[in-house]
DNA sequence: ATTGACACCCAAAACGTTTTGGTAAAATAT
DNA sequence: ATATTTTACCAAAACGTTTTGGGTGTCAAT
């Protein structure tokens, strides 16, 4: 069925039929029912090709989801799912098309970008995974895309982002940990040339400071390749050479496994001599006896907001918009207080 | 750049330029490539919209990944990862394009299906998470789909589909640890209406069944919510009145978290008074001491041959086709040997 | 010299919408 | 009663491709 047929059976020209679906205000109320009864009736949808040629308007946002480096074989893919089923909420109720693409390397990662403006004629996009300095705004900027970061650049200018709040977030677990009178707190983080790990090491910092900790650089780690063994090694030999130590935060589950593992295999027990916290991490969280302690964020929330302020974007008097979500901590057991 | 204007430089017809590009023989290798060549000088990429409204072809295949149930909050997000890198790798390469809906909840998903076959009119797709009895093989062969299946049905009748060795999986580790003279293995399974389940069960039956084992019902459960904090403790019950039990296969990455907390929280030491195995667990697999043994699966591979079958479905003498995936055993060394 | 086959190219139609630029009739204002 | 505005509709053009159904010129075979 197409709208040709469909206005046949109608009895009225395709303007009004079109016109009619679109909502316009030069059909009649009455009429405008009885097209829309008649299209759901015969199950009429319009050629979206043809509806997308004639417009000029491709109604759809784009994604492009790198499925190497930081995402490949890590945990942190069920944090890109809880955003992506945020969403897609949104989307499936605004009837506005989700075309994702998906990139195996750097170099199709920049290709993906290349194909979402030039040949699907993409006008918005949400970008995320951002570094402290990112091309990839200086690209959208330049080809006029609408588009909204989950995450931040360094450099706040000029567009519209939604992001946890990461320094804030690892100020909670400072400031918990801290009453609790911890001072030799170990903070494992990832290679800080993304913003999120700058931003938490900015926290870190910042704690230190205010509660009069001085900082200690055996104490601050990045880790490049996250393989649990490896970052296991890690905290091991740090744990053996620093024997204040009283806690661990680590940036990622990835990392978090690695903590387990190493305090294991020491025979520390975490939650009684160690306290370790994570990020998000929604099964390594658990695996411990008790629970691992976490930084919970709001996720999904995330990913609807992302996409309500791109589709508001099409006001002419739309004003660049952020939204930050508040971490929780949830303390399963894993944190302990130390005598003074 | 449209083809009109790249016609107009090159001094030929819309209908030459465009089938030159479309590579038809009726156009001289000499034009052919001094077409090729402006197209590339010119950034010309034909509008998609209009090509596909000409040639009534989508080139699009569809895929409808739910966010829910099985795949929420849980590990084997990262199969899916897997997978779609998988088909990426081979659609990027054939320029074809990768639709994808999320689906919520089970309305949604079933929504989804319909859409990409009504209203995005995709005439390819890739099925997944198959039931033991599957009604959306009804609906896409009713409307003509092609499809590939990741996953079988009960009933293998009249498709292609890619999987992994369930059955064989299993075989592989009940011999491994029979040989080891384990005899009473667990099998913590899930809800075995996903067929793979299924095919898992006949493979722990058939195993006993060969080494003469007598299948003991105790020692088979399936779970149903896969929470890691009920599997332990449905775990912890089982092994506290089951003291012969040397061995416990779980079929998910969140059973085994379960099996792994069940054990610490008893004090059993993995891998030495118990033998873990569990199915493709990226992380969980690392985090003891030793790491978990695991099957592993190259899913990959699976997304490849799916695309390849799907994108072959064109010939008019295409003929079913299937491929199962090797499984591999890795022992990590929680598989331990037990004293005659 | 004529015919047939072949290589190479093209104008125009078609795809199914949306949008433009109207018109006629009805309602309202003067 | 007439002029103006508003309401409700429509024919035709436009969007950028692909496909159809040709055409012309060249070359070899007769």
């Amino acid at each position: 069925m197409n709208i040709k047929q469909l206005s046949k059976k109608l009895g009225l020209s395709i303007t009004t039929v079109s016109r009619a679906l679109g909502g316009y205000s030069d059909v009649s109320q009455k009429t405008k029912e009885r097209v829309k009864k008649f299209a759901k009736k015969y199950k009429y949808s319009p050629n979206l090709n043809a509806s997308r040629l004639a417009s000029n308007k491709s109604n759809t946002v784009g994604f492009v989801l790198p499925l190497y480096g930081l995402n490949a074989n890590q945990l942190n893919q069920s944090s890109f799912f809880e955003f992506i089923a945020g969403m897609s909420k949104k989307l499936n109720n605004e009837n506005i098309h989700f075309f994702m693409f998906f990139a195996n390397n750097a170099e199709e990662e920049k290709q993906a970008y290349n194909k979402l403006i030039f040949v699907e004629k993409v006008t918005k996009i949400i970008l995320h995974n951002l570094k402290t300095n990112d091309d990839r705004i200086k690209l959208l900027t330049k080809n006029k895309i609408n588009f909204v970061t989950w995450g931040r650049t360094k450099d706040l200018k000029n567009y519209s982002w939604v992001d946890l709040d990461n320094q804030g977030s690892i100020e909670l677990i400072m400031q918990n940990l801290i009453e609790k009178n911890h001072k030799n707190i170990c903070y494992i983080n990832i290679a800080e040339n993304y913003n999120f790990a700058y931003q938490r090491k900015q926290g870190y910092l910042k704690s230190l400071k205010k509660f009069n900790i001085k900082y200690n650089n055996k104490y601050y780690i990045t880790i490049k390749n996250e393989e649990p063994t490896k970052s296991a090694n890690l905290i091991k030999n740090l744990l053996i050479k620093n024997k204040k130590i009283t806690a661990i935060i680590c940036s990622t589950e990835y990392t978090a496994v690695g903590a387990i593992k190493a305090c294991n295999e020491l025979n520390i027990k975490i939650g009684k001599d160690i306290s370790i916290v994570t990020f998000d991490g929604p099964v390594v969280e658990r695996i411990t006896t008790p629970a691992l302690s976490a930084i919970v964020h709001p996720r999904e929330q995330l990913g609807i907001k992302a996409v309500e302020m791109l589709l508001s974007m099409g006001d002419i008097n739309y004003k660049h918009q952020n939204f930050m979500a508040k971490p929780r901590l949830i303390d399963r057991g894993t944190i302990h207080k130390v005598s003074k």
